[in-house]
Parts: C-alpha cells; sequence; structure tokens
DNA sequence: ACCTGAACACCGTTCAAGT
DNA sequence: ACCTGAACACCGTTCAAGT
C-alpha cells in the first residue's frame, strides 16, 4: 500500500499476469534513459495487424514483422514474450474500441447493432477469427463484451442467461465471418451447369443421396450469392434473436430492424 | 460414351477436378503389378488423423506423418499432392458417415439429433474445427449435407430457406467445438476470488465498464462450467430451433426435446 | 539497454538420383 | 513405380556476443 515517488503509477494492473502486462499497457517501465529503442511494441503491434490483413493469420509472424521492420527475428525478444504474446496484443489492436451505444432502442436492437459492428472489425481483420477463443482479459476485449452485457440488460435475461447471448451472439459472428472468408475463396467451379455440378449430381444420385444431389442439380449450391453472405449472417442473426425473444416469452414480430 | 475394355469401372468421378480424384476413391490406377507401395493413402490419412487427435490441427504435417509411418517426407508425395490435399482426405475420413436418420419425429427433434451427432464428431477430432469451411463436395460432407437437408424438408422451410438453416446450424455446431475446446486449454486463473479476477474487476471499474466489472465481481466468469459446455451448446441450438420456428410463423414450447 | 549472429529443431515443396 | 537425399525458403526460440 506504500506508494512509491517515482512517477509511474500504482496500478492495479502491476498484479495481472505477466502474459497481460503489455496488453494492459503496465509493462515497460518507460525506459526514458538509456540508449532509445528503435522500435516499440507500437510498431511491432501495428506491422502484425498489416501483414494479417494482408495475408491472413499465418504471416503474423516474428519473422515477418522483423522483416517489415528492418531488425532481425531475434531483436523483438526484447519487446516481446513469445509468438503468443503477439497475437494478444493483435487482437486486441484489431478489435479496437466498440462504438458508443445509442441511448434507446430495444434490446434485440441493440444486440443486432453489436453484432453487426462486431461482423464489421471481422471483415476488416479476417484473421480475428482464426485466433483462439478466450474469455476476454484485454481492454478492448473487455469493453466490447461491457457493452453487449450492457444491451442485453434490457432484454429478458437473467445474469447467467445474458452470458448465454453474449456466447451466441459472439460464436455467431465468428461462425459468420469465417464462412463468409473461405467461402469467397476460389475454390473448384461449381456455377450451375459446370461439369463439376453435373458430376457431383450424378456421384449423388448413385449413392442415394438425393436430397443432396436436389440442391446440387437445383443451382442453388454454385451461387456464391448464396453463401456465407452478409445476407446469411442476418438471417442467422434475426434466427438467434427471434428465438432469444421467444425462448424468453415475448415475441418479435419480423426480425429486428436493420441498424444504420 | 465408349465403354472401356479394362476392369476400371467407368464412373463418372472420373471428370472429378484432380485435387478430388483421393477423396472420391477414383484416383490411383490400382497399380497391383510393380513394386507394391509400403503405404497408401489409407495409413497416410489414418496417421494423420490420429496426429490431429493427439496434437490439433498444427500437427497434421507430411513430416508427422511420414515420420509415424517410417518414409521420408518427400515420398508422401507419390501419394499425394500437397498438404492440402492431406486436409481434404484427413477431414473427409473423420467426419465418417452420419447415422442412420430415425424414421419418425419432429423435423426440430430431427435437427437437434443431426447437430448432437456432427458435434459429437468435432469432439472426437476437434481440429475438424479449425480447417476451412468450405462447401461439402467430398462423400462423407455430402452425406452429413444430404441428412440435414432430410430433416428439413419435414420442416417448414423453402429450397434456400433449408440452405440457410443449415448453414446456420452448421455454423453453430462449429462455433461450439471451437469454444469448448479453446476454453478447456489451460489459461489465467479466472476462479471466483483469485488475485486475477481481483485485479480486472478493479480495472474494470477503473474504465466505467461497470457491467463487465459486475460478471467478474459476481464470480461468473471464471466458472469453467459455465462457458462452452455441452450446456451452452444445447442452449445455443435450442434458441437457433426456436428462432427457425418462429421466424416460420410456427411455435415451439420448450425447444427441441433432447435426443437419446 | 538493445540488437546481431549462430545454432537448433521444425515446416512444405521441388528436383535429381538411386533401386 | 517407388523411395531417398540434397536443396531451398521458411518457421519459433535460446544463447552468446557485440556496442
Amino acid at each position: 500500500m506504500a506508494r512509491r515517488a517515482d512517477p509511474t503509477p500504482d496500478v492495479p494492473g502491476t498484479r495481472l499476469p505477466p502474459e497481460l502486462h503489455r496488453v494492459w499497457g503496465v509493462a515497460p517501465p518507460p525506459a526514458t534513459r538509456g540508449p532509445r529503442a528503435g522500435f516499440g511494441v507500437e510498431r511491432i503491434v501495428a506491422t502484425a495487424v498489416e501483414l494479417g490483413d494482408a495475408r491472413g493469420l499465418a504471416a503474423i509472424t516474428l519473422t515477418g514483422v522483423a522483416r517489415g521492420l528492418g531488425v532481425t527475428t531475434t531483436a523483438l525478444y526484447r519487446h516481446l514474450d513469445s509468438r503468443d504474446e503477439l497475437h494478444v496484443l493483435a487482437r486486441d489492436h484489431a478489435l479496437g474500441r466498440p462504438d458508443p451505444e445509442p441511448p434507446g432502442g430495444s434490446w434485440s436492437a441493440g444486440a443486432a447493432a453489436w453484432a453487426l459492428a462486431l461482423r464489421a472489425r471481422y471483415a476488416a481483420h479476417p484473421w480475428l477469427a482464426d485466433l483462439p477463443v478466450r474469455l476476454p482479459v484485454t481492454p478492448n476485449a473487455l469493453a466490447w463484451f461491457d457493452a453487449l452485457l450492457g444491451v442485453l440488460r434490457r432484454g429478458p435475461f437473467d445474469p447467467p442467461g445474458r452470458l448465454r447471448a453474449a456466447a451466441l451472439l459472439d460464436g455467431h459472428v465468428r461462425a459468420a465471418a469465417v464462412a463468409a472468408r473461405d467461402l469467397a475463396a476460389p475454390g473448384p467451379p461449381l456455377q450451375p451447369g459446370s461439369a463439376l455440378v453435373a458430376t457431383l449430381g450424378a456421384l449423388l444420385a448413385e449413392r442415394g443421396l438425393s436430397r443432396a444431389a436436389a440442391v446440387v442439380d437445383a443451382g442453388l449450391y454454385g451461387e456464391p450469392a448464396g453463401h456465407g453472405t452478409d445476407d446469411d449472417f442476418r438471417h442467422g442473426l434475426d434466427t438467434i434473436l427471434a428465438g432469444l425473444a421467444a425462448r424468453a416469452g415475448e415475441t418479435v414480430h419480423g426480425g429486428a430492424p436493420h441498424p444504420g
């Protein structure tokens, strides 16, 4: 409890586990004397985010960041403990702060707005969806979590119900982001009328998978417009919100309105 | 259209794109003469699945498979085009065939049974959830797809509605599988009363994130029993099914019954 | 205090040989 | 036909030096 004389604030963050020091900004004694570092954690993280945005999570490597900064890979270990910590820092940076919550509106409209806003962050940084799922323990992740809990408080949920709803909505955003990104990648040519579609239809019929065959034959299968799109995300979101309302004894007609 | 004299069946599969030949079993001219291979695609794939089950998708490497089989890495290229093809084959093998559909029952009970069965496959092979999302074009993936379309045909959906519902259910299984696996991994100690929880509460209060702070302080945050569990999966599934029913103008009381 | 360089164990993939 | 071995470009991480 003794206050220290130096300018370092006596923040509670200093009791965080070591791997969370840097993401909470309590790690490095500012180091204002001695040979100044040619680069800092900020530039490392910014470079990591750029690499991920351009070429995916696999491109967020210590080697790649070092190349981008013009230093050796091993120099990064002065600023970082491991590649895992780089991922922690990059995630929180890419997440950013959520938009301020508009005051009024129903819980379901608020939840829809939250989900769309998070979806937009995943769209800007698709590699976010490839990081492991963690309980939010970093500043920006917790700010998003707090914002969602705020809108859900206006809904018919008890505290555990809020957490379950939050997990469901978060999972949907993540799943939709992965699907949108992966299905947009070039794959086998599934356009209606293509040789592959005809072949697939024949193989499915041969194996008695008639219902999948019907979908393929109807040309519903290869339309990239039909899968993993924003419409799909919206449909799933409205379905989840309708389900939450229905299970709480409420009724919502026509789903949540589109915000914005 | 000319029938060939040799015993190779004139299957339509021979018109598939090359990267799908092996997974459909139409690739290698059986090669019954000449020096027999010491190992085949079957043993490669079985080894790959074992590696993934034991140590995750990152462990499914050509190097690891070769080590397991006692051959050099480069020898695998006789049987495989790339690591990607290994992933395609391993996924279809781990997915297996879906269980035969029980005859009667409501569409929602059938959909719940389908989701639980797929969830069980993801539990047995957690690395499945890390593979990229693809439209099903392999035999077992298509069999699962066909099974789900079969139960959804009994529900209030038009063909595009069936596809949207299928995407939503598939995404939920995947998201729940990832969350369950990742949250089960050892992380920072978030037990109620731990130093981290106290510190986090203080930091959140300091930043005005009062609703997240309340969750943390109430001890709802660190209970591993509360997040990513089978209960969470069930809750989300029932919510989605209730939402699908509600949006189709139906009403389901109390969610879908638990099968089994 | 900060960075470099060598070293090690690990990847996927290509190509030239061996049998 | 099948496998080995060398080579190349790429990883994360540790340790001993350099300035």
